[in-house]
DNA sequence: CCTACGATAACGTGGCGTCATGGTAG
DNA sequence: GCTACCATGACGCCACGTTATCGTAG
């Protein structure tokens, strides 16, 4: 039986949204203690990466709750939803890489994209430093 | 020179969206009319089109805003900011996929993870075709 | 008794959606 | 003068973050 803080070191979702979860019957905790403490097992863990799996798919809280009932306990479905949705998406981005790369090459050669004063590269693009930091 | 419901249904940003932006000075119209009417141009859309991706990429606006000032006219650095970003993703995502798909085979042979009342594929699966409405 | 952690209001925020009300272009 | 579009408030919503105030476990 985990505290909130401890699931929340575990998991990376902060003690509010659990408790928001809790509000909303997303995921109520495993047991209360007299004091009104939310206690968290094994499966309330196991449910928690699900939701922050769908989450991350940004599906909206209302319809992951709606398929974590409809899936109740059937682990495997829930898995082969999850791993269709990580190929749909992976498919798109390789489409939008190629288009990228595409783009890259032909500005090159000046096609149809403006190039701007030269582009040089100019200090190894801080860009990508602010982006990492954010995303990586 | 495009109004906003021409520029609305150009990209998929709604007009409501595209206030917002003028707003909070993430993307000025190019032109504003006499009478106060919001016009796009083709540099407009560009810009645009580089902000839905940052924020598809769930950058803040308050960060897309720095990172399209930055990089401001320098074509080249955003897209190559935006291709490393997308590789980051991608290969994020077959990290996934590639986990799952060893769980799944795991769990045919019932390893950790406890196989539900026998999962038998019911429905052919209702969540697939929720998420797919939704996220397809 | 102190400190770290728990609880519940309750208000604030980002990124818009959604009216309500009124001006404008063709 | 009608209709389709434009504008500006202003309030609502989701998914929390952030105090503020108080109880509790060790």
């Amino acid at each position: 039986m985990k505290t909130v803080k401890e699931v929340s070191e575990l998991t990376g979702i902060s003690i509010r949204t659990l408790r928001y979860y809790d509000e909303i019957d997303l995921l109520k905790p495993a047991k209360v203690t007299e004091a009104g403490y939310r206690l968290y097992d094994e499966s309330s863990l196991k449910i928690l990466r699900q939701i922050m799996f769908f989450r991350e798919m940004e599906v909206p809280l209302s319809e992951i709750k709606v398929i974590m009932k409809d899936s109740e306990s059937d682990n495997r479905k829930i898995l082969e939803t999850q791993k269709m949705m990580l190929e749909i998406k992976r498919n798109r981005l390789n489409g939008i890489i190629e288009w990228i790369s595409d783009v890259l090459k032909g500005e090159d050669k000046d096609t149809e994209y403006q190039r701007s004063a030269q582009s040089e590269i100019k200090g190894s693009m801080p860009d990508v430093e602010r982006i990492c930091a954010l995303y990586g």
